[in-house]
DNA sequence: GCTATATATTGACGTCTGTCTATATACCTG
DNA sequence: CAGGTATATAGACAGACGTCAATATATAGC
């Protein structure tokens, strides 16, 4: 954060952190994530998470609605692939500059 | 993500991201952030913010007890400081290995 | 002690969210 | 075309969440 952030800019932001703030999906990123070849088989995902295959589904709708995982389809089966741009844009909104400031706070109030 | 995270570091790291996924707590961690000295009176976070003062002190109760901002309380005002170390461990969670894996998918299914 | 200001807490309410079952849809093989 | 498998969608349900008004608590000045 450079500078404080607009309103509508949080509103965004937040949206993508909410994505982010169930631990279902934070798992499914980051298996895909750390699939081989980067990509991952949504038929592997219910047995490993622990959740039925419609709620992995859910899931996996609102990632690749926001743009998170990319979805391709080949034949009956389903992969996904993490896009690193868009976690990257949420990852740098966590991002400060290091040196402290010189400026005092204001007498209060 | 280095690896597949475990489901209780995903339930951890969820916890994190939830606090993140509200564009008033966003808010109030920028200007926080943003404010000079690194430090923030609550006093005035209801006027900038536009929320009630009993919904800031809401969310800075939650930000401070998930330790994302520290609380001083000096005479009657109460001063906030982001911890960048908290900040830092959902940031890092975010980032990736950057080289592209050699092997391939498993033939499915 | 009283009054004013700053902040925290309580409770209620409406909205949102994650889960499941059931089912629909799409693809593929024989 | 029928049956099997993979995936998406619908609807219901319980629980979580952000907001406010009202109020309690703490600090400070007179």
């Amino acid at each position: 954060m450079v500078e404080p952030i607009k309103s509508d800019e949080a509103q965004e932001l937040a949206a993508g952190f909410k994505l982010l703030a169930d631990p279902v999906r934070l798992r499914i990123l980051s298996l895909i994530a750390n699939s081989p070849a980067g990509e991952l088989c949504g038929c592997d995902l219910p047995a490993t998470i622990g959740r039925s295959q419609p709620t992995v589904s859910h899931h996996l709708s609102l990632l690749a609605q926001a743009g998170l995982v990319t979805r391709e389809q080949r034949g009956k089966w389903a992969w996904f692939r993490v896009e690193p741009d868009r976690v990257a844009v949420l990852r740098d909104a966590l991002s400060q500059k290091s040196e402290p400031r010189s400026q005092k706070s204001d007498a209060h109030c």
